[in-house]
DNA sequence: CGTTTCAATTTGGTATGACAAAAACGCAAA
DNA sequence: TTTGCGTTTTTGTCATACCAAATTGAAACG
């Protein structure tokens, strides 16, 4: 970021390859599902060499346009917010292990939280009401079922992304309780804890009803 | 992501490298800096073909833990926040170009800000309110100035992103202003603009002060 | 003695060809 | 139609070679 425009990136011939199809899969030519064309027939329609072509799917795969399983042909891919969360996935990993990382990164979500209820406070339709009504309900029903109380719980707090109507914040929730998940597992899981963070859910749909 | 090793990956041996250089780059065996050894020394030392060497550089490349430019030797790098959002800018740079993902980000960021202030209100210190005053008087004193008001209008809402003391937030801001800032020309740029930004900018501070 | 210049050497980028193993395909049998 | 098997593609990897750019080190210069 700090440096980065003095990069005078002569021609690296893969990101020739890797803009064409990366056009080619967002105008539609190449259909979403579809795999990619053999690497033999593209060097031979691109004139270039199997290495190049490597390469290529390598980055279209790194910025993940395509999804390549290794003795596949690999499959062009939905280009979605998700996807995007899925690009950082291995650096934000390894950011979670220092020391307070997932602390940062949980007050972050805290933060963001506040703020979507607040939103919903003024924005919430009666549709997305009703929704919460029925997460919050279905997460009373499984207190003390451990595994269902953690579904149930993920799932009041999907509603609260999907109010703004705003297709960045669901892929954000997703990316919060895929990297999260792994270290709530040493939280408290007793049906007390349940109690308290029902609790707080309930003040949260009430709040946002009543304001 | 962890995405369920379920398909049983068959041995890719750039894996190995890759696995083994991560290694090596988190214990501080190879010095945030320096550059890796030259492909060819690698690929005696492991045994492998140069292949399988640019192969798995290509991969701590996407990963963002070395950075290599086209002709040079790639080198190590601190994986930090703002890795993982570089890793994400091709993708969001493309959503972008979609109807509405301008304003998707926009709106998002600005949820975002308006949490910012909150917290500023309640936990900024002396310095921190040292910092936004100077800022807001750097602003005021740009105005009229096409370009440094934009610098200065960054600078003022860098400090909000500060504030919580949480490092991931800066690379966020930075991140905002990056994928906005191209989308950005082609809103009004006159005095009578940098003023009515300025005023919101005082007020946001006012309401920080007094709160 | 420090600086600049320039040629030799390294090193990365690409091309080519080859081969084993796994996947995709087609065809025959149940 | 479904199942099973053999053939053909296709990918993963290796080895080698060549070019051009970067690096290095020595020579020339002030």
């Amino acid at each position: 970021m700090t440096e980065a425009r003095i990069r005078i990136a002569r021609t690296r011939a893969a990101d020739n390859l890797v803009s064409i199809y990366e056009r080619q899969i967002i105008d539609g030519t190449l259909a979403v599902g579809e795999p990619l064309p053999p690497e033999r027939e593209i060097m031979q329609s691109f004139g270039v060499s199997r290495t190049v072509v490597r390469e290529a799917v390598q980055a279209l795969s790194a910025k993940g346009l395509v999804e390549a399983r290794p003795r596949f042909r690999p499959v062009v891919r939905t280009p979605g917010y998700d996807a995007a969360i899925e690009a950082v996935g291995s650096v934000v990993n390894r950011l979670l292990t220092v020391p307070g990382g997932v602390r940062n990164l949980f007050e972050l979500r805290i933060m963001m939280e506040a703020a979507l209820v607040r939103d919903a406070a003024l924005h919430a339709d009666k549709n997305h009401v009703a929704r919460m009504k029925q997460a919050l309900a279905d997460n009373e029903a499984a207190i003390s079922d451990s595994q269902r109380f953690f579904d149930t719980d993920i799932a009041f707090h999907r509603v609260l992304y999907e109010v703004p109507d705003n297709p960045v914040l669901p892929p954000i929730h997703q990316a919060y309780t895929d990297w999260l998940s792994s270290h709530w597992t040493r939280m408290p899981r007793d049906p007390e804890h349940d109690h308290v963070n029902y609790r707080a859910h309930s003040r949260i749909f009430e709040s946002i009803l009543f304001r």
